[in-house]
DNA sequence: TATGAATGAGTCTTCATTCAT
DNA sequence: GATGAATGAAGACTCATTCAT
C-alpha cells in the first residue's frame, strides 16, 4: 500500500488527466463509500457502478486501500491546505481590530463552502478518520508535519497580540475543529435530511468560536 | 436481533450477575472492538481472547450485532440518562444568577468523569455511531424519543429566563455535544498518548460552551 | 446408533410406561419433525417445545437419529403389521367370489383409517423414507425379512385362484402401495389444506387397485 | 434468490453454452445431491468433486438454494412441459376409439424414457419435492399456474367423450402420477440395483392407469 | 434423574486480488 | 490497457453432543 505521504508529494497533480474509466471508478467509489462506508463496499460493486471490469480497478490502484487513499488524501490536503499558505494568514493577521473575527469568519465560510462542494469526500474523510486507525495515523502525521507548525505560529501571534485567550494551541485547534466538524457531522451525517441556512449557520459557528477564544477587552 | 429500545427498558439492570464466561466475552469484546473497530474484529478472535469457544458467544448473543448493542446501548443510555432525570435539572435551573454556568459545569464534569470510567465503551460508542448507519439510526431514535423533549424544555426555559442566547435548540445541543465529544475524540481516539489535566480541561470546555451560549448581560 | 432391527424386536412394547418427560419429548419431536423435517429441527427446539432440558433428550436417546427411529419404526411396523398376521389374510382369501375386492377394500379402509390416526408419524415416515438413504435401507430390510414372504404367498395364492392378473409380485405391491401412498402424499403433504371425503376417496382408491389387478372374467 | 417462475420463462435455453467449470459444478452437484440429498451435501464437497474453488460456485449461483433450483426446475419443467403443448394432446384426443389408450401409452412411454435420460435429476426432483416444503410450494405453484388449466381441459374433454370415468380431475391426475412416480421411486430410489424391462414395465403401468380410468363400454 | 452451559467441527457465504486472454 | 473468471482465506453462525453439577 502506498503511504499517504507519497500521495501528499505526488498525488495532487496526478489529477491532470485521468482516463474516462479512471474517473468513473473514482466517482463510483466516492458515491458508494460515502453511502455505506469503505468496509461495506465491495470492489465488485464499485466496478459495476463504474461500468468497468473489477480487474480494471486494480490497474489504477494496487489495493482497495489505495483507492480509499486516493479519495481521502487529496480531500484532506485541500481541506488543510489554506492553513499552510503563508500569505493568506499573514495578511489577515496584519489587519485591524477585527482581524481575529475576520480570520475565523473567513475560515468558517471558506471551509463550509468547501465542504458543500466536496460533501461526499468530506463525509468519507470524517468517517474513515474516526473509524480506521491507520488512516487516522497517517492523516495525523501529515497534519503534524505540515500544518501544525504553521498553525502554531499563527496562534502564537494571536496570543501575543492579545487577540485570543491564553490556552494551549491544541485546545485552540480543538475548539475550532470541534465546532466546524461538529456542524459537518450534524449536517452531512446525522441529519442530512434537514434543510440548512448557510448564512445563519456560518454566523452561529463563527460566533461560537470567536466568543470561546477571543480575549475580552 | 433485539431492538435497542428493549435494551433501553430492560437492558441496564440485566448486568446483575453475569456468568464468568459471559463477563469474559464482554470484556474481550469491549477491548478488541475499542482497539480495532467492530467490523475488524472476528468473533473467533473475541472467543479466543475470552478463553471461550466461539459457539459460546452465540449462546449469549444471537448475532455479532447483538453483542455490539449489548456494549453500546447501556453505555449510550447511561451517557444520556442524566438528561432524562427531572429533578436534577430542575433543581439546577431554579438556582441563582450562576445557574447556567453551574449546569454546564456540572454536565461537563459529570460526563468527563463518566467517560474516563467508561473510556473503552465511549470510544466504541463514538466510532460506531459515526461509521455504522444502522447503529446511528437506532441511537438517534432513542435520543429523539427520550432525551430530546426533556432537553428541549430545559433549553426553552433557559432562553425564557434570558440565560442563553436565542438560537435553535438543535444548535444549542450541537455546540454542547461538539465541544464535549470533540474533547473525547481528541483524548481517547486521536491523541490517547498524551497526558490530560482533567481540572484544566473541564474548565476550558465549560468556558467554551458557556461563553458561546450565555447571554451577555 | 441403535439399528432399526433392534427396535423391531424390543421397540414396541417399550411404550408401556414412558415417563411424562419422555412422552413430551416424543410428542414435541413428532410435531416438529412432521412440520419441518428431521434435518431442519434442532434438538434444542424439541427440548424447548417439550419443556425439557436439551440434555434430557439424550438420556432417552443416545443420538438424534435414535429419536427419529423411535418415531418412525413403530409407525412403520404398525403400518405393515396387518400383512404379517396370518389369520386375517387367510380368512379373507378363503371367502367367496368377491374376496379380492374385499381384501383390497379392507386394506384401503384400514390403512387410511390408520393413517388418519397417525397422520403426523405417517408423514414423517414417508418423508424420511424418501429422503434419508439409511432410513430407507433399514426399513427396506425389515420389509424384505418380515412382510415380503408373507405378502408374496398371498399374491401367489390370488394368482392361482385366478383372482388377479399375472404380473410380478413386486408390481402388484407397487401398484397397491403407489395408489395408497399417492393418496397420503396428496392428502397429508401436498394439499393438506383441502377437505377430504373419506368414503368417496376409499372407494376411488380401492376401485383403482381392483380394476388394475383383478382378472377380467 | 431468483424465483422459480423466472426459470420457467428464461431458464431452459440458458444452457446453451456453459463454461467448463460451470458444467463441472452442475454435474458434481447433480451427482452428489442425487446420492445424498441437498441438505447432506456441503458446497465444499461439490467444489471438491467439481475440481473448483468453493467460491466459484457462488459466482454462478448466489446461494446454495439457487444451485438446487438450477437443477430441479429445468428438470421439472421439461417433465411437465409436454402437457403444456397444445398440439400434441389435441391431436391425440381427436383420434379414434383408442385415443385414450394412445394418450396414456404415449405419456407413460415418453415420461419413462425421459426419466431414464434424466435419472439423477428426476431422483433429486422427487426427493426434494417430498422433503423440502419451500421447493414443494414453488413447484406446486408452477403446476397450478401452467399445467393444471390445460390438463383440466383435456380431462374434461375425455369425460365428455365418455372415454374416462367421472371422478374429480385431481383424482385423475393423482392416479396417473402415483403410478408413474411410484414406478420411478421403485426403480430409481428404492431398488436401483434391479434390472428393469422397459417394455414390460411401460405396459403394466399404462394398463394400470387405463383400466383404472377408462370407462367400460 | 435432570439440567443447560459449553463445545468446536462444520456450514454457507463474501470478497480482495490475481492472471490468462 | 482491459477483462472477468477463478481463487481461497476468512467470516458469522448452527447444532448435536458432552459433562459437571
Amino acid at each position: 500500500m502506498e503511504s499517504l505521504s507519497n500521495y501528499l508529494i505526488k498525488g495532487i497533480d496526478k489529477e491532470k488527466k485521468l482516463t474516462l474509466k479512471h474517473q468513473k471508478i473514482l466517482i463510483a467509489a466516492i458515491e458508494l463509500i460515502s453511502e455505506k462506508g469503505y468496509d461495506k463496499v465491495a470492489t465488485s460493486e464499485i466496478a459495476q457502478r463504474a461500468g468497468v471490469a473489477e480487474g480494471t480497478i486494480f490497474r489504477y490502484y494496487k489495493t482497495k486501500k489505495d483507492l480509499l487513499n486516493a479519495i481521502i488524501v487529496p480531500s484532506y490536503i485541500k481541506f488543510v491546505a489554506p492553513m499552510c499558505i503563508n500569505d493568506f494568514m499573514e495578511e489577515v493577521l496584519e489587519k485591524d481590530y477585527h482581524s481575529f473575527r475576520a480570520l475565523i469568519c473567513h475560515i468558517v465560510d471558506d471551509r463550509i463552502e468547501f465542504a458543500k462542494r466536496e460533501e461526499l469526500t468530506i463525509k468519507i474523510l470524517i468517517q474513515e478518520f474516526i473509524s480506521q486507525k491507520d488512516t487516522r495515523e497517517e492523516i495525523k502525521e501529515i497534519f503534524i508535519d505540515n500544518a501544525y507548525p504553521r498553525v502554531n505560529k499563527i496562534i502564537y501571534r494571536l496570543k501575543e497580540k492579545g487577540e485570543i485567550i491564553d490556552i494551549y494551541t491544541g485546545e485552540v485547534i480543538r475548539i475550532i475543529i470541534s465546532n466546524i466538524f461538529g456542524y459537518f457531522i450534524q449536517r452531512f451525517i446525522i441529519c442530512p435530511e434537514l434543510n440548512y441556512d448557510d448564512k445563519h449557520d456560518k454566523e452561529v459557528i463563527a460566533n461560537t468560536i470567536i466568543k470561546a477564544l477571543a480575549k475580552e477587552k
